[in-house]
DNA sequence: TTTTCTGTGCCGACCAGACGGTATAGTAAT
DNA sequence: ATTACTATACCGTCTGGTCGGCACAGAAAA
């Protein structure tokens, strides 16, 4: 019935004290249950079949569901500004920032599939949760587009996140070379010398 | 010893003639509980309470749940359809219907409130429910922008979904002033003489 | 006209299972 | 012994779904 697996002895000893890997590995079996069976099926059970632990395992990381749906939120956010953070040159230059988001929030597809699915599940199970992204959206575009005039990073900003939307429910109707042109594209605007066609 | 006559046909292109209160306004109902509590408490004694019914009365109209997100999902579609062509010159120039399509999306917020919140719990309790909408959405920028330079309709088309993603999420970070500047600028560059600042 | 029949629309009680959460006993390493 | 973690059992509530029945409209029968 229930296996007993060890396989969480990998990452154990490397990791550094006070972060063990398993209350990671349980959030990322929280976004493998919404990826697979949507948001409405994300129940501790499942979380904790998939993470191959038990539930006490899952409440002894994460006293309660929203407590879980937090952790969720927070590391999402994280990932999504150290993504950006990490293409980003030392010394940027106008329109650099913006396109380093740019990249980051397309480049990776399935990276940014789990993000928005941890989103997915927090705006489904308790839309209040939300409050700390939407500030963390909000103050985005300011901090991303120093020295692009506004229109141009707002156009820029939004159609990436329509992109970014359209992934999150699969409906790009874009083929991949058509894909490929619009990411190129928007890449070209976010420097000032970008122009439309 | 209720005889159940499969003469019911399932919504197919059933027209709201003849009834149009009761399960209209339980479709009402399930929208609104979404929007108030989220799509996890969308559940079958939710929208009876809300459509002031019993359960048995929403299961009269709605045979199952996924039969009530199915409708859900089809009459969000047909309202973003209907919103977008309701809009439209008899015969458009380059340009126009992408126009339309933007005004439609933009220009009703609450409206469109609602259509995101079908979509948002259709995704949430059922992924492979959304199908028809990924086609939706697949179709509708080739018919939207007949005669206008392809990246440029991405680009606008993306912008608008953005923007549209922002409002669900409820985290536009745009002032009321920067918001209209940014409508403006995309009907602009709807048609093909709008350039970047 | 009055009575009977029939189908529609809805109700309320109920069920088996799933849900979040609690309590507790256990293991392995420090 | 303490700490860090895991597993099992259980509780009260909620879930989607079923079922028998009720009210009422209109057609049919008297």
């Amino acid at each position: 019935m229930t296996k007993k697996t060890v396989k969480k002895a990998a990452t154990k000893a490397a990791a550094p004290r006070g972060r063990p890997s398993s209350r990671e590995s349980m959030l990322d079996a929280a976004e493998a249950v919404v990826v697979q069976q949507g948001a409405v099926r994300l129940t501790l059970d499942a979380v904790a079949k998939q993470a191959g632990v038990s539930k006490g395992g899952v409440m002894y990381h994460f006293p309660s569901k929203e407590a879980l749906l937090q952790a969720l939120v927070t590391r999402a956010m994280e990932r999504s500004y150290i993504a950006r953070t990490r293409l980003q040159p030392d010394s940027p230059a106008p329109g650099d920032i913006l396109r380093a988001y740019v990249q980051a929030s397309v480049g990776d597809p399935l990276g940014n599939l789990r993000v928005s699915s941890a989103l997915l599940a927090v705006v489904a199970s308790d839309p209040t949760l939300m409050a700390p992204v939407r500030e963390f959206f909000s103050k985005r575009l300011p901090s991303i587009a120093p020295g692009v005039p506004f229109e141009r990073a707002a156009i820029v900003h939004l159609a990436t996140e329509g992109l970014w939307l359209m992934d999150l429910f699969g409906a790009s109707p874009f083929t991949k070379k058509q894909r490929t042109q619009v990411v190129k594209l928007l890449g070209e605007l976010a420097g000032n010398g970008g122009t439309l066609p």
